[in-house]
RNA sequence: GCCUCUGUAGCUCAGUUGGUAGAGCAGGGGACUGAAAAUCCCCGUGUCGUUGGUUCGAUUCCGACCGGAGGCA
């Protein structure tokens, strides 16, 4: 069976450095796992992999896609079958590294999404009935046609109760049936993955700090201002390092305020990211202490590999 | 120097007609199948500034002291 790496782990943590290490050394190409660095822009704010950090390496499923466009797991999940597929077929060995949980456990679990549509104007309308009629109203209209869900979802969760709402209305059957049959092929890759962890979370929190630095040294704050201006920003328009900007263009706050606003929600998603590859049993940490420099790093990583291999 | 206000959770502040206290934010844990850098759930003991007094009992009332803010000189 043919073998990929992943390579995942918060923001800041070293992703991108490690993976380029490990193409190196076993011949590799990267498969970026990033709901943020498929856009064409947001060079800084996603922190791709500047053209010196790749060193040659070639670089998947980063930088196409224009920010007006929408973009979804199912779509990430058949590109980067595409890409794995080619990789081999090359003879190298595929290396997906990234930060976004829901795109790697999809891949790695060869999720096959139904033919549910996005229905945008179906949304709204269940957004407007859930604020005139209450969340609680909006998750029993599930109930009635998806008990197993509506179970599962806190009538909070709004967005999630539409998108199950969504689903039958499409499709005529339950996101539970679709989450049944998503996994009838398993995956057809022998999967080695790697999660980047720090023995000292507060060692998480400076890199991150510094990261946030360095990225306004490096002008963050001119792809934020373009990202304000740029009204028709789709999935795009969530990303960390743009939004938290914009109350110092609209001269609400000070920058210092929205730089440490960036700093706090970049350390409350790492947190988020954690708790997903923690669940993951088949994800490997490799614990970061204080002391290790990149060279430690890498040599852990590849004795685990080489295990595998 | 005098007067007034103020000192409660890491931060901002509620509150207890005297029976040792609770919100938001931060922080921690968790969920996650087509917007996922999103969305959502769970978790609150802290010498109630210090020290005397009154009281069966004080964080709460009274005094002094020590911080902080303002006013008058």
């Amino acid at each position: 069976m043919n073998k990929i790496i992943v390579v995942c782990g918060p923001t800041a943590s070293g992703k991108t450095a490690l993976s380029v290490e490990l193409a190196k050394i076993y011949g590799g190409e990267i498969i970026s796992a990033d709901s943020m660095q498929i856009y064409t822009d947001m060079d800084i704010a996603s922190a791709k992999a500047t053209p010196e950090e790749q060193q040659g390496i070639p670089h998947h499923l980063m930088n196409f896609l224009d920010p007006s466009e929408s973009f979804s797991v199912a779509d990430y999940v058949r590109l980067c079958n595409e890409k794995a597929r080619e990789i081999i077929s090359r003879g190298k060995i595929p290396i997906v590294c990234g930060g976004t949980g829901l795109y790697i456990s999809s891949f790695v679990d060869n999720i096959e999404f139904d033919d549910s549509r996005q229905d945008y104007a179906f949304r709204e309308e269940m957004r407007k009935f859930a604020e005139e009629n209450g969340t609680s109203a909006l998750l029993e209209k599930l109930r009635e046609v998806d008990p197993e869900t509506a179970l599962s979802l806190h009538e909070n969760n709004v967005g999630r109760i539409i998108r199950a709402l969504e689903v039958y209305k499409t499709t005529g059957h339950t996101i539970s049936e679709s989450k049944r049959n998503s996994r009838n092929t398993p995956s057809p890759y022998d999967f080695i993955m790697l999660t980047l962890e720090f023995a000292d979370r507060e060692q998480l929190k400076q890199r991150i700090n510094e990261r946030v630095d360095r990225m306004l040294e490096q002008g963050l704050l001119d792809e934020a201002k373009a990202c304000f201006e740029q009204k028709n920003r789709s999935t795009a328009a969530q990303a960390i390092g743009c939004k938290e900007f914009y109350p110092y263009f609209r001269g609400e706050k000070t920058l210092e305020e929205c730089t440490e606003e960036l700093k706090l929600r970049t350390r409350q998603y790492a947190k988020r990211q954690m708790t997903w590859f923690r669940r993951d049993k088949r994800i490997i940490p490799i614990v970061i202490e204080r002391e290790d420099d990149f060279s430690r790093i890498v040599s852990k990583a590849t004795s685990i590999i080489d295990l595998k291999l």
